[in-house]
RNA sequence: GGUGGCGUAGUUCAGUUGGUUAGAAUGCCGGCCUGUCACGCCGGAGGUCGCGAGUUCGAGUCUCGUCGUCACCGCCA
């Protein structure tokens, strides 16, 4: 027996009792006379003593361990003369009598602990020690103790959890597939799957009513912090829902998760149409912990002879309470801010309300005080506040505002990671105008539904066509979408020459389904939520990373298995492939 | 595909206008130490300054290229 008790389980109450303990030595501390050993597991430390009393055999054994050495030790449990107050097995120690050297280590790389002086790189490259790291290891327990609740909560609202395949179908709409070639199908792909989309709509038509299914998805896309070409999915579908039976069910599993994950109870979660998401926070994804939101002043600063306003197609302008005070260089700052490249606004206009009711501006030379009294109206400006103004094209600068506001908030502490606002974003327009490829594409997915009473401009004006499409956002954070699906094949049929599929291609591509359709498809509607985005905003984390034991780096490597890799030309030939890598 | 940051001891970092022998902390090794728990004290080892070119009397420092890494833009239905 490799031990009796786990490295964080005794307690006084096991005074003078024979133990046995396993794990990882943390540290070894020799007073010269007497040697304290802390031993680690997983679930805490207890410590050691070897003192002058014990063996030679013993005292030389102990010389000889390093750091991460595995041990068995056993011994009698005994209160310590001085105790630790600081970690639950403080109070008593281990008087060792034997001790077996079960693996030796080498030094590692960095220190195995909380604050752990190894940086980023080095900590992925041995990512299995640092997992050993109880941050680290934290982590992936909310991670699992959150699949735990999912699976709780939707197993009992009678969903079917549904293993679907991996080895799929390469489609030309949305992201770049994952191909995997097939050798018993010489010259025919694989492709790994965006997410289950077709398949949980085929068992809708199966009947299985409900279904859902914690599944890893591929997309073969460039990364950052929250995107990893492969990532998990909370992936759901229901039969005989409108769009509310679906946000009423997850927005319950959200609420739910809030609670027993975090033991936050958040207000029903407001449903804000995309296109008042846009008026007021520039943004699909509105964190809306703060407000500080959009006022197109277009109207009111127009006609004074300032060119860069009375050009503009939009000009918006934010409050930020109590930012009069800012400094020249912190005006700079912002105004740096904006202008980088990835932000692309060409300047920025404030206004500082003072304190004794007059307005400080940088564009006093065409705007009057009481001309500025206006500004400052419509933005709800008190004294003290300052307002920031961005102008331009609409969207561009929008666009540009909203990651102002998101500064400002960042500089105002007010994106406070243990407060949660949640909201659904409603009504997103069904497509988007693809200026390279001069069509439309479907915004959320070919199979998303119209809605009935904009029907009548998919023929017209395709583009103000809105969807039966939502999102979950918290925070500012895309946390998952869906939509009301089309259960008729006509109307898919439809939805495929609008994104500009012939008759073939979409028989091609998606015959299957649309044969399926034939044969008394159900209404159904599904959502799926970014699983590693919730646990890493669950986590007051910022990188999804964190919360994926084994992640890849931002070119898509895993820098400890050193993958992807080359293959041999055997394998290679086996498949019938010849490769012909692209010089510079 | 693009923009920017970083790359110096095992690790995390400092390194002045470009100027002698590149430092600190921590880790590691050795010695001392009977109540430590970030033990303490004394001593020691440890460097292709990512790589390659260039400028210069002289480059860790400046320039260009390249590789790695991180963040972002494009991209991600």
């Amino acid at each position: 027996m490799y031990r009796t008790h786990t490295c964080g389980e005794l307690r006084l109450s096991n005074s003078s009792q024979e133990a046995t303990l396993s794990g990882w030595v943390q540290r070894v501390r020799n007073l010269g006379a007497m040697t304290f050993v802390d031993l680690r597991d997983r679930y805490g430390i207890t410590q050691l003593v070897i003192d002058d009393e014990s063996s030679e055999e013993l005292k030389s054994l102990v010389a000889k361990l390093g750091r991460e050495y595995v041990i068995q030790a056993k011994g009698v449990v005994r209160e310590r003369s001085s105790k630790n107050n600081k970690i639950p097995t403080g109070e008593v120690e281990l008087e060792v009598k034997e001790i077996t050297i079960l693996n030796e280590s080498v030094i590692p790389p960095f220190t195995i602990e909380d604050e752990s002086d190894g940086g980023d790189e080095i900590r992925m490259k041995y990512r299995y020690l640092d997992l050993r790291r109880n941050p680290v290891r934290n982590n992936m327990i909310l991670r699992a103790t959150m699949a735990h609740h999912i699976r709780n909560y939707l197993n009992g609202k009678q969903f079917i959890e549904t293993e679907t395949p991996v080895l799929i179908k390469s489609t030309p709409e949305g992201a770049r597939d994952f191909i995997v070639p097939s050798r018993m199908n010489q010259g025919e792909f694989y492709a790994l799957p965006q997410s289950p989309q077709v398949f949980k709509q085929l068992l809708m038509v199966a009947g299985f009513d409900r279904y859902y299914q914690i599944v890893k998805c591929f997309r073969d896309e460039d990364l950052r912090a929250d995107r990893q070409p492969e990532f998990t999915q909370i992936d759901c579908e229901m039969s005989f829902v409108e769009q509310d039976d679906i946000l009423n069910t997850f927005e319950g599993l959200t609420r739910y998760l809030l609670k027993e994950m975090k033991n936050v109870e958040v207000d029903e979660f407001p449903r804000m149409p995309y296109s008042e998401a846009i008026e007021r926070y520039g943004s699909d994804k509105p964190d809306i912990r703060f407000g500080m939101e959009f006022n197109d002043i277009s109207e009111t600063v127009k006609g004074n002879n300032f060119k860069v306003f009375d050009d503009a197609e939009y000009i918006g302008a934010i409050c930020a309470e109590g930012c009069a005070t800012y400094t020249r260089k912190q005006l700079d700052g912002l105004t740096n801010f904006v202008k980088k490249p990835q932000i692309g606004a060409k300047g920025l206009v404030y206004v500082k309300c003072n304190e004794d009711g007059s307005f400080k501006s940088s564009v006093d030379k065409f705007y009057s005080q009481e001309d500025i009294k206006k500004w400052a109206d419509q933005c709800d400006a008190k004294a003290g506040d300052l307002i920031l103004v961005l102008s331009g094209d609409k969207g561009h600068t929008q666009n540009a505002l909203c990651e102002l506001r998101l500064e400002m908030g960042n500089q105002l502490g007010l994106r406070d990671k243990n407060v949660f606002k949640p909201l659904w974003v409603v009504d997103f327009p069904l497509l988007e105008w693809d200026e390279d490829a001069k069509r439309f594409h479907a915004m959320h997915h070919p199979f998303t539904s119209p809605k009935a009473e904009d029907y009548h401009l998919l023929e017209t004006d395709p583009g103000k066509v809105r969807a039966n499409a939502y999102d979950l956002v918290i925070n500012g954070v895309e946390i998952g979408g869906g939509s009301v699906r089309i259960f008729d094949s006509e109307l898919q049929s439809t939805m495929f020459s609008l994104l500009g599929f012939t008759k073939e291609q979409a028989e091609y591509q998606f015959g299957f389904l649309m044969n399926a359709f034939k044969y008394g498809a159900p209404p159904h509607a599904g959502i799926a939520f970014g699983f590693d985005r919730l646990a890493s905003l669950f986590a007051g984390l910022d990188s999804i990373r964190d919360v994926i034991a084994f992640p890849k780096n931002n070119s898509g490597r895993d820098v400890m298995i050193d993958s992807p890799s080359i293959i041999a030309t055997e394998q290679l030939d086996e498949l019938s492939l010849k490769l012909e890598v692209k010089e510079d």
